[in-house]
DNA sequence: ATGAAAGCGCTAACAC
DNA sequence: GTGTTAGCGCTTTCAT
């Protein structure tokens, strides 16, 4: 079992490689009898080209590396899922990383994809201090920071609007006559998260109120941390009428704990949560909640990068777009307000 | 900004490129003065290897490619991190493909991941009829097949035992009275599915009478498939008892069309489901369900295709492993016994 | 312990 | 339109 090569595919058809090279890859000039009769052997003899060495000749891998912290969750695993069909479509192939928020992992993943010669990457930063690690690169292969972006603004970003998501979701709160609402968030280095409460507290000043600072916590992205304050939160001596999940993770964790303790939503309690998985409108009752713009982000992250590769080593500045989702209001936040 | 390659190191130091090379890939007859001296070299200029260049000389990639139908759904998402862990912590990278169920999809793939020279494949087929692809491949490079395998027992494939899932689900159901359970299956080509429907069917026997025939509806994997089912389940003269959602998707589905019906779980009708996703237990009622041991096949599966790999191009006769889950009770079933 | 030289399989100049 | 030649950046004999 031997492995065929341009060279075998040449000597079968009698004919120099460059000719079977020219061939296979669609060159312009040449014989359309020539290149029948080369893809005809090469078939036959079951060639497969091998793309490490083509890669190290023509300098490119057509390949992109996806730094993403999590692929458990929903909202990363649709934006791969989107970001994959995107590149597939032009040709490029994925090669996925799972950073785990770990920002020592995050800069191996992006040294190892530098090695790899990938074309491109598409990172979700796991810190927004920003990899250092790609800080030299971007000069070399483009990077473009898919949901989060890092400080500096040395990257192309596609963001969600997070700070309008969250002041959305706040207002709706606020409206419906809450006052008492504790913000359940993931880590403070992230930027996703300060955009956010941002927004919590933007809706707070607008009706002159400000949240109880008490009731902003910070974690992390896991549902235990939504679970566990949960807890906390329930046994306070005012309790909040509101809980303000600030992503999927951390959701799924409050709505553990409120199932654990035997409550009832939203008759005893309301829950909102930021982003918006498939199970969201399942849930009984259905959760009100901000959907993210996922598709249309990934989408859009392609793009950029493949504008971005086509455009070689033009000079460019960086661009950081937001994209607004969609208050989704469905059934998990009672009215306080007297009819 | 030049790329940097051994040669620059080399000269830098006034050393030869092969010296250079052992230095770095911590070869053992290397001056420690030299090495200490080259590696300084090395970080000052910033040198990166070249990972293609490296592949293509010693002919190994330390890549291994996973092809996996679907990364949104919960099982596979958990396995692709599992596997990713593994794999990284023997020095190996993977690259992600999702095949969207698609058997064409699937099989381009593989051929991509050949050509990429990756050093082993984590194959779940989209079909059992499997991927007439990499039948040819796998005396080049071991694959093993996960979750699923495929006819003609080629390949090593580490598998649930989904016939004993389904048959324990099965009898806690007829165990507490039901007897119109209606099996929501997924689509008939997969081998998971007809073991599913084995397990069903044995359970049946067990206590001699036979599911209704029109009970097992097979379709596809999404929650679409499952909403669908379950509405039309609802309208039949004789509705089922029970639910019985074949797979985590489905299992959204039925829940979503339960939900819009307004049907109380398990007041109005019984639910399980195959697979355990995280909101399983956080759903209200938690949900009763056969939690798939998919850290261990995953863990399995890395392990498998690392003996292989190790032993070069040994004959071995393919081995399929089937790992059990465990059978997890919540309250998302109704007692019909009288008491 | 180090160096010189030969490729891995392919594409891209450059000839003709 | 086709062949010849020269590498891409690295590892690896084979010398010394």
């Amino acid at each position: 079992l031997q492995k065929i090569t341009v060279r075998d595919v040449a000597d079968h058809v009698n004919l120099s490689i460059s000719t079977v090279s020219r061939a296979l890859t669609g060159h312009p000039h040449v014989d359309e009898q020539t290149r029948l009769r080369v893809r005809a052997a090469a078939r036959q003899l079951g060639y497969q080209p091998n793309a490490l060495a083509r890669a190290l000749r023509s300098n490119q891998t057509k390949t992109i590396g996806l730094v993403i912290p999590d692929i458990m969750n929903a909202f990363y695993a649709a934006s791969a899922t989107v970001l994959q069909a995107a590149l597939e479509q032009q040709g490029y192939r994925l090669i996925l990383c799972i950073s785990n928020n770990d920002p020592g992992s995050d800069a191996r993943y992006l040294t190892a994809l530098m090695e790899q010669q990938v074309d491109g990457i598409i990172h979700v930063p796991s810190t927004s201090a920003g990899a250092g690690a790609v800080r030299d690169f971007n000069r070399t292969v483009p990077v473009v920071e898919l949901a989060r972006h890092s400080q500096g603004g040395l990257f192309d970003a596609v963001i969600a609007d997070d700070r309008e998501g969250a002041l959305q979701l706040t207002r709706h709160l606020l409206e419906l006559g809450h006052r008492r609402i504790a913000f359940i968030g993931g880590p403070q280095e992230v930027s996703t998260t300060q955009d956010r409460i941002a927004g919590f507290r933007e809706g707070f000043q607008e009706v002159g109120f400000l949240p109880d600072h008490a009731a902003i916590g910070l974690g992390g992205y896991s549902s235990a941390w939504g679970s566990q304050r949960t807890h906390e939160l329930l046994k306070l001596p005012e309790r909040p009428t509101a809980l303000f999940a600030t992503s999927n993770q951390i959701l799924l964790g409050v709505l553990r704990a409120l199932s654990q303790e035997g409550l009832d939503i939203p008759g005893d309690i309301s829950v909102v949560g930021i982003d918006d998985p498939e199970w969201c409108a399942a849930w009984h009752p259905p959760i009100t909640t901000y959907a993210l713009p996922l598709s249309e982000m990934g989408l859009l992250a392609a793009q950029l990068l493949l504008a971005r590769l086509a455009s070689a080593g033009a000079p460019f500045s960086p661009t950081i777009t937001r994209l607004s989702g969609k208050l989704t209001i469905r059934e998990s936040v009672a009215s306080l307000v007297q009819a």
